[in-house]
DNA sequence: GAGCGGACGTTCCATTGTGACAAGTTAGGG
DNA sequence: CCCTAACTTGTCACAATGGAACGTCCGCTC
């Protein structure tokens, strides 16, 4: 009865086909390749893998040195998997904490408001000039660079270009008019 | 001990300044009002309201016509909310699926990918024309519109034309050579 | 005035997230 | 060489969330 895979458990999948890794790798893994469009935490990790070798999708190997419980792909996970990534995903969600406070903004001193803001305004940069590196240093590399996992990366950018963005045309009430902008 | 609102339950009080709603109204106007960037499901709404009555933060009316069940704000709500408002909003997360589907994009046919992409693509150009279509009504309306909810919907533009962006340049690997552009 | 469909609320179950904890491992100061 | 502090790796228990079915009530239509 094999339940469809849930995107989390197949993005595991995914990480494994480049050989056998134990849960904290692929928490490590995950974390840097998906972490900007995907969560998973330490204790689903290592549920999914627990559930999947069950299923028979991955076979864990012998405790090795901290313990280390390496698993790898079974030829019925890599078929699971296939048949995953064929399949239509679903629609993103997003979760923007900062809206709602702004959507309710009447509600605190425009001071507050501006302020609050302003530190999510320079987050954001911060994340820009992350992500900007990361492609660069992708890009610098000897080997040519991963066609797909460039252009996730280049969504990431667009995103926070687009927030940027966002935040710049705010209307004075919200920004606050004070112009510490440069940089 | 008063454990600190979390999002949903302070968008419903937030919602609840307005006047007495039932879960039912407020369900709808969180969809409409914040449903770009926040889910709330029926069931959380039904649970934080019964959650707030315990703790005082909101009243149930008396039953209403088809069992509605109104809800009206106390000062204790009042003040929770307040409080709310004010503190650091927490940072964003963004879930989506078709990312993964394209960083593990090696592992399906070229033609396949395209297709998902094309279809992800036409559905955020929609979406983007009724956010369009959206702010033409707000500021086409006889009274001045909200800036707040104004630039929350600002949001949406930005992002969704990110996204558009993003989608436009991608590589044709990914994307699929094919030239079916044009509206 | 019977019955259909939408409004409204409630409940249950699966999934996900949070956080603490335990045991093994390494590194470096004494 | 020994000992402790810091880290790795895995496990568990619990809270929060989401999805979906269900039951009832009521306004409408025929």
């Amino acid at each position: 009865m094999e339940r469809p895979l849930n995107p989390t458990a197949a993005s595991l999948l995914g990480f494994l086909h480049h050989g056998p890794m134990t849960g904290w790798d692929l928490v490590a893994a995950a974390q840097t390749v998906i972490g900007n469009y995907w969560t998973l935490t330490q204790s689903q990790v290592y549920r999914e893998l627990a559930a999947m070798a069950d299923g028979g999708l991955v076979v864990a190997g012998e405790r090795g040195r901290r313990d280390r419980k390496p698993y790898s792909l079974t030829d019925q996970g890599r078929d699971a998997f296939s048949e995953w990534v064929r399949r239509e995903p679903g629609p993103e969600t997003i979760r923007f904490p900062l809206l709602l406070t702004i959507v309710f903004g009447r509600h605190l001193e425009p001071e507050r408001l501006a302020e609050i803001v302003a530190g999510h305004r320079a987050t954001h940069r911060e994340r820009l000039a992350r992500y900007e590196e990361m492609r660069s240093t992708a890009l610098g590399g000897t080997d040519e660079p991963d066609v797909y996992g460039m252009a996730t990366l280049d969504f990431g950018l667009h995103y926070e270009r687009a927030v940027l963005d966002w935040f710049e045309q705010l209307p004075a009430v919200i920004r606050g008019s004070v112009q510490e902008d440069s940089v």
